[in-house]
DNA sequence: GTCTATAGTTAGATAGAC
DNA sequence: GTCTATCTAACTATAGAC
């Protein structure tokens, strides 16, 4: 858990994250515009004024929940860097980014969610921190490729790929579980969406 | 274009195209329940009532547009045939639903978001037709596995894949043109990523 | 088939007592 | 920091004249 900002008491802090825990469910279930809240107060089980007093307005408890979203990201995904074997960083990338979807899809919606509907709030962000950000994925790859250690490919497209089909089984899950005829995802499901995405994607950048 | 139903008039099918048209934009922007019937008139330029004259009501007009989605794709994607060799047909799938992606990223959008947030309107649907037409691809791509012309994959993560990552440069194509630094992805970045999926793809595969 | 008027609901946000 | 009451705005949907 991340440590309470100074500025904030404790109370404060600790209603936030309820009505952020709140926000993320409504949010995902009917989208930013479409999000209301009074239903979020009510999954709280708080009393609406209250998120106004806390939060400016709708936008401004949208803005800081993307905002969580992004740092917790930032904090997990340093996977890939020079000194790593291709092999070892893209596989343990591909187990995170997997993994991630399945202990916390929600997140990953609310940002699919976003960037879907044009990114309106996020779009500053793309073009910077996130920009910069994704240029030091890209010469690991490159200096990869240099060094002949994977196939010549191209680095912004396999990032995309890695992080679509990881993506894809929290973001469209109901999709996915229509499909393989279940209930839910099974631990073993993801073992094996781990398992297929490293065999064909390791060996697809001629890997091994 | 698909002919008239016979049980529509002329005016009727003209007027709803043009509804289905703005709705469609409508909905890609602000998502099913932030969607507006008044917005959605005032860019088909038509008055607000006569949606409803059309229509039902909001989710009655969402429901047929989606309707339309999937349509026009199960026209469009009937490419994985036992008949075909497994990298013609791959390639041209790859091909098809990236060409999709750049002609008319909107339905992806909408599919996709409506997926997101949990298919409320396409839960049926997803464990009846799309379940029985994915059964079909799936064995073609076993039966591939079973001659030797590719690799033991697992069929349905391998549709997985190819779904995820053609579909990326739709459904996220503001993070995509912000990663790139451009304003819109020209011709030729659809061409290089047409490149740069088939090639990890199949060599991941294990086809050539 | 079109348009105006309006009923009925729900929304975001604030004021002010506690 | 909490809660009730309330204002204002936006929305869906329908009724009824043309």
């Amino acid at each position: 858990m991340a440590k309470a900002k100074a500025s904030e008491g404790n109370i404060r802090q600790k209603n936030k994250a309820v009505i952020f825990n709140a926000a993320k469910k409504e949010f995902v279930t009917y989208g930013f515009k479409g999000a209301s809240i009074k239903r979020i107060a009510e999954r709280a089980n708080i009393a609406r004024a209250n998120i106004h007093y806390y939060f400016q307005d709708k936008t401004d408890l949208y803005q800081q929940l993307l905002s969580n979203i992004i740092d917790v990201w930032n904090k997990d995904y340093d996977t890939l860097t020079v000194d790593k074997a291709p092999k070892q960083a893209l596989s343990a990338y591909i187990r995170a980014k997997v993994m991630h979807a399945k202990d916390d899809p929600d997140s990953s919606r609310i940002f699919a969610s976003e960037l879907i509907h044009g990114a309106p709030v996020l779009n500053d962000y793309l073009n910077s921190d996130f920009r910069e950000w994704l240029e030091g994925q890209v010469s690991v790859i490159e200096a990869w490729v240099e060094q002949g250690l994977i196939d010549k490919v191209n680095p912004h497209h396999l990032l995309f790929l890695i992080w679509s089909s990881t993506q894809h089984y929290a973001d469209f899950n109901v999709q996915v579980v229509a499909a393989l005829n279940k209930e839910a995802m099974t631990d073993e499901d993801f073992e094996e969406v781990v398992a297929s995405l490293t065999q064909i994607i390791l060996k697809g950048c001629g890997i091994e």
